[in-house]
DNA sequence: TTGCTATATTCATCATCAACGATATAGTTA
DNA sequence: TAACTATATCGTTGATGATGAATATAGCAA
């Protein structure tokens, strides 16, 4: 039960939808997350640790980058079925419409290195 | 985006999910989920109420019962989507399991005419 | 080593939610 | 009409969760 409960906690909050939604897209790092969504650095980085923990992301490290992408699913296969459905729920919010118009302007180079 | 965060939301307690899991057995009237759950009538009542307004389920009032079942999902294709899973997902739970052998003899003549 | 930078963690605050008891409502029966 | 019963709603309390500022950690560079 434990296991199905944090998926669905994971994907109860906006905030981390939208992330799942840009990770779709493209792998990306703490900063252009929080850049892209308009929010504290913690908040950004508490949230994928919780998208993470329900098996929903993953990350890798590169150097001082961590670049955090969709998971596998391999580890729950709750959260592989939600990554699966969420290719396609939610393209039509108009929110996460311009959003992801606004992604290709959030970039690394851009955003952290001043 | 607000009608998915509410499907997931109303998802996220072992309450509710457990109440889904009943409903798919059987329609259910309050006291019997009140006693299948051990909780009290109001707190039943109000997980009831979360679990409408997503869509997850629908009531049909038959005098002073009120028969709970799951909903169609015609409401909502998150809800119809998560409602198709849960009819395997938790399936080997093992206080699920637990509750599901307990479903016979929970029987609203027996609880509530008393 | 020392500094610099991206990320993680801690702490405090505020909001949301689950729980129960008490009360209100709706429908039945006498 | 007046009781009785199943359910819904109202208040309140305690727990959980989201947020940002501040601090700690990790890794690169000089």
């Amino acid at each position: 039960m434990k296991p199905f409960i944090k998926v669905m906690k994971a994907l109860s909050d906006p905030g981390r939808v939208k992330i799942m939604k840009m990770l779709q897209e493209r792998m990306m790092c703490v900063c252009e997350i929080q850049t892209a969504l308009g929010i504290a650095q913690s908040t950004a980085s508490k949230h994928l640790k919780i998208l993470e923990d329900a098996g929903l992301i993953s990350y890798r490290k590169d150097g001082l980058w961590v670049n955090y992408m969709i998971a596998d699913g391999r580890e729950s296969p709750y959260a592989a079925s939600l990554i699966g459905h969420l290719r396609h729920w939610l393209d039509d919010d108009p929110e996460l419409k311009e959003l992801m118009a606004r992604l290709p302007g959030v970039q690394r180079e851009i955003i952290c290195g001043k």
